[in-house]
DNA sequence: CCTCCTCGGTTACCGTTGGTTACCTGGTCG
DNA sequence: CGACCAGGTAACCAACGGTAACCGAGGAGG
C-alpha cells in the first residue's frame, strides 16, 4: 500500500508548520523556487550593497543578463515584497529598484549561503572535474 | 557547459576570488544550481538528522520522489562530496547514505535558509496569491 | 509450484519550464 | 541620424523532472 498521502494522516490543512519540510507547501521549497532563479541570487546582493539603483545601473551590473530576465526576475521579486520599484516620472522616465526590509533579512542567510560556497565550492568543483 | 560568453574580457582563468560572485566559476551560482534542485534540501535535512540511512528508507521519507530522481540526486550529492554512499554486499545488498563533514557544513547554512523560509515565506505567499 | 512484492537501481521517453536571442515601442539627447 | 532609456513580445531550445518499463535475486503467500 503506497502512502502517497505525505505520511501525514489525514491532514488535509495546509498550515505550513514549522518542521514539517515535507509539506505540500513547504516554505524552503518555495523559498529555493524562487532564489534558484539564475540571476536572483546575484540582484538580490548587488542590491544590498548598493542600495538603491535604476535599471540600466542594475543591468550594468549584472554581467551576463539579458533585458527580459533582468526584468521577469524583478517582477517576481516585487511580488515577493523583496524589492520595491519606484517610477520618477521624469524625461526620460527613470525606474530605481531596491530591497525592502524583507529582501535585506533575506540577504543574512543568502550572505552565510554564499560565504559557505565562496569557502567549499572551489574545492568540490576541483574533486568533481578531476574524479569523472 | 558554464562557459559561456559571460562578456568577460579575455579572461579563461577562473580563480573564484571571494567577493567576484559575477565571475563565470561564481561559487554561489554554482551551489544554487545543485542545492536549488527540487529534492536536494529534503534530502540533505533528511539526512542531517537521520544519520545514515538505506536507500528505500531514504525513499520513505521522501515524499513524492521518484526512484530515478532520487538516484540522481543523491549521484550528484555524491560527485559533490556531500553524502557517502556504503553498499553492504550481503544478500540482497543494502546501500546506506549519509552526509559527510562536509554535507552537515552545509547543512548549517541550509538551516539558516529554511528558518527564513519558515519565518517570511507564509506571508509571502498570502500576500502574493491576493494582490496578483 | 507459481505469483507477487521488495531491494536498488537503469534506461527510454515525454512534457513543462527556464532562459536565450531577436525584434518591437516611443520619447529624448547629442 | 543614431544611441540610450525601460521595457514588451515572440519563438526557440536545452535541461529538469516525471512516468513506465525493466533487471535479477530472494522472501512471503496461496
Amino acid at each position: 500500500m503506497e502512502d502517497r498521502t505525505f505520511g501525514t494522516p489525514g491532514h488535509p490543512e495546509v498550515t505550513s508548520r514549522r518542521g514539517d519540510l515535507f509539506s505540500p507547501a513547504c516554505p524552503t521549497r518555495q523559498l529555493l523556487d524562487r532564489i534558484g532563479g539564475k540571476w536572483v541570487a546575484m540582484i538580490v546582493k548587488t542590491l544590498a550593497e548598493a542600495g538603491e539603483l535604476r535599471y540600466a545601473e542594475l543591468k550594468r551590473r549584472t554581467p551576463g543578463v539579458s533585458a527580459k530576465m533582468l526584468t521577469q526576475t524583478l517582477r517576481g521579486l516585487e511580488d515577493d515584497q523583496l524589492v520595491t520599484r519606484r517610477v520618477e516620472a521624469t524625461i526620460p522616465p527613470a525606474v530605481f529598484y531596491s530591497l525592502t526590509p524583507l529582501g535585506h533579512s533575506l540577504d543574512e542567510p543568502l550572505a552565510a549561503l554564499r560565504e559557505w560556497a565562496e569557502t567549499h565550492m572551489p574545492h568540490i568543483a576541483d574533486h568533481r572535474s578531476r574524479a569523472r
